[in-house]
DNA sequence: GGAATGACAGATATTGAAATCTGTCATCCG
DNA sequence: CGGATGACAGATTTCAATATCTGTCATTCC
């Protein structure tokens, strides 16, 4: 089945495959293998541990949500709206995630939990695109923030409630929106000059 | 050992110590008996079921914070001071309890998760302080908050990262202090008339 | 008569033996 | 010779038998 030589990649592909087929729990290396028509000795030698592809799995997930937030971060206009609409797309991109195929979300989330050190990279990366928005509003005078790099943090943290995976079951409320609205307002006044 | 009549009052306390002694998975109803000394049918006199037992301790230990935070709600001052002292309150007493005894903290979020309603219940109790404090805040034209509800709700949420309990690993961290300060200025700054 | 008991049925948890998986490595293949 | 293999040891998971627990209720006790 498999075309041409083994390659880290396209272990990665067919690991998501296996993960959404059996789920975080039962998803063995050896069915990964199966699956690339492999020896799991093969896997092995592009991936140390189990954890290690995993995490390698998450890692490629997360990234997908890092680009598309690139783009709008790199995107020109004002920051304070900039700021505002980054924020309800990541908002939106997880609420859709959770709510169109909760198993993968459910799944997703397990290896999230396993791979501390990428989600700390994931939310680095995250909360840098905020800080270059910050800085942004602050050279053109949309917003006050002495440590931009301490604001981003801020933000983010704040913002948690709509982000973090832990508070899926209540996106989907008819009140979330409206409390983002509410937390992001409030958070586009404090970064006023 | 028990002394006079089985109450509902005396079980809350030895559930809370059997609790405390072996865990949430291992505590059961019998055990409960045991330490009172009675049947286990006696403890289901007072108590429905075994989840609406430990939804009662949970409902107490959540109502011991409650009360705390109410003496610094009704005591007089400036509303950003108050609301500023009244969330690290909250953060201190939360971050302490994980920090003390881990393993009691860990014990109580179980009951947590098992009880969803009494939970929801303390944080409209928690988030109603927050509105009284804002209101206060508007009255002296110390804050500007057309809904008053709404902001504290957005306040809440915002503080999420730090009173909810599945951010206790991070508490302990240096920056969790300057953290808080960062989000609660923002805040505060966002409040201003 | 109101509170407590303990035997009971069905549900849940524990246990230990068997099966499977992870990670290594000597060997094989192109 | 670089990459793939599959047998292997130790760790982990599964499964089914056994034990315990939950919740009820007819009976006992004060």
């Amino acid at each position: 089945m498999a075309t041409g030589t083994l390659t880290a990649e396209r272990i990665l592909e067919v690991t998501e495959e296996v993960l959404r087929r059996y789920g975080p729990a039962k998803a063995t290396v050896v069915d990964v293998a199966r699956a690339l028509g492999v020896s799991h000795g093969s896997v092995y030698r592009h991936f140390r541990t189990k954890a290690a592809l995993r995490e390698a799995v998450t890692h490629r997930w997360l990234g997908r949500t890092e680009q598309a937030l690139e783009e709008l971060t790199a995107a020109p206009g004002p920051a304070p709206g900039k700021l505002h609409d980054w924020l309800a797309t990541l908002f939106e991109a997880k609420r859709h995630k959770a709510g169109d195929d909760p198993e993968l979300f459910a799944t997703y989330n397990v290896l999230i939990d396993e791979s501390s050190g990428v989600v700390d990279q994931h939310v680095t990366v995250l909360e840098d695109q905020v800080r270059r928005i910050l800085e942004e509003g602050v050279s053109a005078g949309e917003f006050a923030a002495p440590d931009p790099a301490a604001s981003a943090r801020a933000v983010f943290a704040a913002t948690a409630r709509f982000h973090d995976p832990s508070y899926a079951p209540t996106w989907e409320s008819e009140t979330a929106e409206e409390e983002f609205e509410q937390v992001v307002g409030l958070l586009l006044r404090g970064l006023r000059p």
